[in-house]
DNA sequence: GTGAAAGCGCTAACAT
DNA sequence: ATGTTAGCGCTTTCAC
């Protein structure tokens, strides 16, 4: 009677099968009373429900996954948690999730394509009922191997094709703000943006701020466009300096300059002060996003917001249509219309600087 | 031969039985290759490296996890994800868990004891390998629970008695901003706290600041202590105003006020000078934590800094070795020297206030 | 070096 | 209303 080896139950949590010894019913009965399904007798319940407590019983969850063949769980994944933005969507979005019965994993690819695979493959090895997206590089290749898979994704803040979406109008925004510049009385505007920048999203800003030039029959001018390959993040690295300076000293300045998010933004208000300048006295910004920060007295940023809580909120509503609906449900697209928050760090060009200007063009 | 009731396996991942049999091998044999265990032949590796390709097979973790009766996955708690320290935080750990292989379940309690407890729940239905707590309510029955359950568990940023933690010495760390203030000759400090400082830190760092003023001689007032119900975040509640106001205007007025988080500090500077007074000119602010934001030229917040970067891979590291080692291994405790970080928001208190001050006393 | 077999803790038919 | 049974996809002895 030497049975089947048994690995050592240390110390091993209590199943299914020890409540149902203790409660003197079988594991069908126990598990039905857990899941509360098929009807129990009162009487039962009652005894299944004490031997629970009475032997510590925490279902597991991992069990249960494997049988049902499909987690609770869904994965975000974020380029950057320590962007503001991108920590309060994490936290509206883990909240939906939690009340809706998920359990929530955390991504972070830091804007890195191949980080980002290696996480979506963890996912993915983990069988998540859902993905949601608070980044995404881009990649077709993934977007179709996600769905060969078969698990449901959203894209938040990011307007991808032929997927689940919701998102502001990142090109309308980007000419909200432009078009704010222009009738404040700027022609030379600036374009800023950086690394931790989705492309997806860049360039759909981008798109905006050119549209919005062209309309007012202003031309593109290359000198006028930075793309700061390093994420620019509160100074921390502070290569923004050299180009911003480089831009400022041009014959014909730019007076203005529109950033891709509010955290860009930031930095090139802390640069252009640092060169000697005054925003919005010399210089005016806007930023994108509108982070809490954004409306501090102090930094009082002029900027295009994106409504977090309805972002959140209607990414999750999506992703779990999904998962409950399969292919089946048609591809739900939201589009959101973005606000301009109009604040200090945008105002007139400066007189001094446009008769500067004057004066040049003769000659050139 | 109506063979046992098959449920539908329809958009089903291949199994590691799909492969052997693709391979014409067994199901060990495969397990053997991925988990590379035990020899295998050569030629039979290859044989089943391209199977697995050939079904594009990825493997299962749950079913892993279930036979191994232990997950890869950690438990991160937090109190609130949008705090850029706890968002950085978050990043840092969830890339160092990732790159030991450790996939990350993040759960937000917003402050709240009840909101801990259920995520706590559900971790261990999880049944994660560890947890890393960025917020504890400090409920000790939460801590024996967690231990009885054998789940690893490492405490951040909050130095509580019997469990693995790192934190900065909080106490210290308040004590030298108010010793900070004291040199510049603020005799009247006050305290300003919100809800979202979990208890244990905000009494330790209000035990600093008490016990510098002991030690410069300056009874405890009780007046200049203000601890905001609700969470103060960037004046998303605004109820600091009434609050600050009066205090700001008792016979003697607090010269300069400690916060116990700098996001705290930034909503009370905005607060003061909507209050027409100027900071560093009329009241000084010193803040914790040493967020990105504090380093603007903008806002250049005095404070104190907490090591992030020490802070996440220590954790990590504490965490990993008692997964590792189990029960086992000595408890591990790491206190960090804090550091006081000098910008702009504090000054010697202004004479004309001090006069005045001088006026009064005499009377009282 | 490889395969057969026995589960991990649970769910979900199905039978009683 | 309750119990019996056959797995979910994998790891891990233990034979061969």
């Amino acid at each position: 009677m030497s049975g089947p080896r048994r690995p050592p139950r240390g110390q091993a949590h209590p199943t299914i099968h020890d409540v149902a010894r203790a409660a003197g019913v079988s594991k069908s009965t126990v598990s039905n009373v857990i899941r509360d399904a098929e009807r129990v007798a009162p009487g039962t319940r009652t005894r299944v429900l004490e031997a629970i407590v009475a032997v510590g019983y925490r279902p597991n969850v991992v069990a249960r996954s494997l049988v049902r063949r499909r987690t609770a769980t869904v994965g975000i994944v974020v380029g950057d948690l320590a962007n503001p933005i991108y920590g309060e969507l994490a936290k509206l979005t883990e909240q939906h999730l939690s009340e809706a019965g998920l359990a929530t994993m955390i991504c972070n690819t830091d804007g890195h394509a191949e980080s980002e695979h290696a996480r979506l493959e963890m996912l993915l090895e983990h069988r998540v009922a859902g993905i949601l997206m608070l980044q995404f590089s881009g990649d077709p290749g993934t977007l179709r191997e996600l769905r060969a898979q078969g698990v449901a994704v959203a894209i938040v803040s990011c307007w991808e094709e032929g997927a689940d979406c919701v998102a502001i109008d990142e090109r309308a925004g980007a000419a909200l703000a432009v078009s704010h510049l222009l009738r404040l009385g700027h022609r030379r505007i600036g374009y800023v943006s950086s690394g931790l920048v989705e492309p997806k999203t860049d360039a759909a800003r981008f798109a905006g701020y050119e549209g919005a030039l062209e309309a007012a029959g202003i031309g593109r001018e290359a000198e006028l466009v930075q793309r700061l390959e390093h994420p620019a993040y509160l100074r921390s690295d502070g290569n923004m300096h050299a180009e911003i300076e480089w831009a400022l000293q041009l014959d014909t300045p730019p007076t203005a300059f529109f950033a891709s998010n509010d955290l860009v933004a930031v930095d090139l208000i802390e640069t252009i002060e640092e060169l000697g300048l005054s925003v919005p006295h010399d210089v005016s910004v806007v930023g994108f996003d509108d982070i809490a920060m954004a409306g501090l007295a102090r930094v009082s940023l002029t900027t295009v917001a994106q409504p977090r809580d309805e972002l959140a909120r209607l990414g999750t509503e999506i992703l779990l249509e999904r998962i409950e609906r399969g292919e089946r449900a048609p591809l739900r697209r939201e589009l959101l219309p973005p606000a301009l928050v109009v604040r200090g760090s945008t105002a007139a060009p400066p007189l001094r600087r446009q008769r500067h200007v004057a004066h040049r063009l003769p000659r050139a």
